[in-house]
DNA sequence: GAATGTGTAACTCTTTCAGTTGCACACCAT
DNA sequence: ATGGTGTGCAACTGAAAGAGTTACACATTC
């Protein structure tokens, strides 16, 4: 397993968002979250705040208060909360610099930084054809628990 | 960085008995692919070993022996590379499970699963686009070392 | 049989990540 | 204003993964 977790995180709080909201529970606090992640507030926190910094997701302080979407679960699509939170692609070049001397050291890196640039852009094309609410109302349909 | 870098490293390795071949050099030794890598013969035979079984690549084991393409260069994609060595995706449900009994928790790792299938899938095929041949002649070209 | 080369297991070192603790700050109610 | 509720964030811990390395067994050529 290469990759982590936080974006699985993210869309599953989201959707918990969305469906506490249309049970008339909103705000929703991170404690809350949590349970369902069976994880700890501050996971959900961390996770939470860089799509906050995106708008994806609004957060009160005091006593009722807690996390809310930034917009309708229909307009939030699993693309921006991909690049919200990942800056780089799964893809890794390199641990270190090859031999740039030898031709296929010198032009490997930029060459294949091309077809990884082109790997996200599929990537993100894909995650937008997803939404929040398409996500959760599937989820809800295909996989009811009991 | 969420990623290993074997892929890297594997097509790296294949540019480079592909060009050597096109010199007369072949087959070539782990040791001299490392050099290029800046890395270690153990390393090459074992990114190299998955690539083996998938018939990409056949290697000898005498003196004067080494390394070969499986097939011509410009029959060797990039994506039987990623397949040949990535079993599991760079995607990662949660590193354990959610609660089963909250809706979300219960159908968000099924529904997540497809979601990662279907970017698997674009993945590949974006990855079929691009030979051995095709890249190498790429980053020659437009990377010319000097 | 000696030199060359791969196959693989085991080990170390570093990095990364999930999990956790602690404390500062913000908000609301009384 | 004061205490309870909730987020923000930095720092620490433990586990896991990965790159790099060593060592040794095995195969092939001469």
């Amino acid at each position: 397993m290469s990759a982590n977790s936080q974006f699985t995180t993210a869309v599953h709080a989201l959707c918990w968002i969305e469906l506490a909201a249309r049970q008339g529970e909103s705000p929703i606090t991170s404690e809350r979250i949590a349970e369902s992640l069976a994880s700890h507030p501050v996971l959900v926190r961390r996770v939470l705040a860089p799509l906050r910094e995106a708008g994806l997701v609004a957060v009160g302080r005091g006593p009722g208060s807690g996390w809310r979407l930034g917009r309708s679960a229909e307009r939030i699509t699993l693309r921006e909360v991909y690049t919200a939170l990942a800056p780089g692609g799964p893809f890794a070049l390199h641990a270190h610099d090859p031999k740039p001397d030898c031709p296929v050291g010198h032009g490997i890196r930029p060459a294949l930084t091309e077809v990884f640039a082109d790997l996200e852009a599929v990537m993100a094309r894909e995650l937008a054809r997803h939404t929040i609410a398409g996500l959760l109302d599937h989820l809800l349909r295909t996989y009811p628990v009991g």
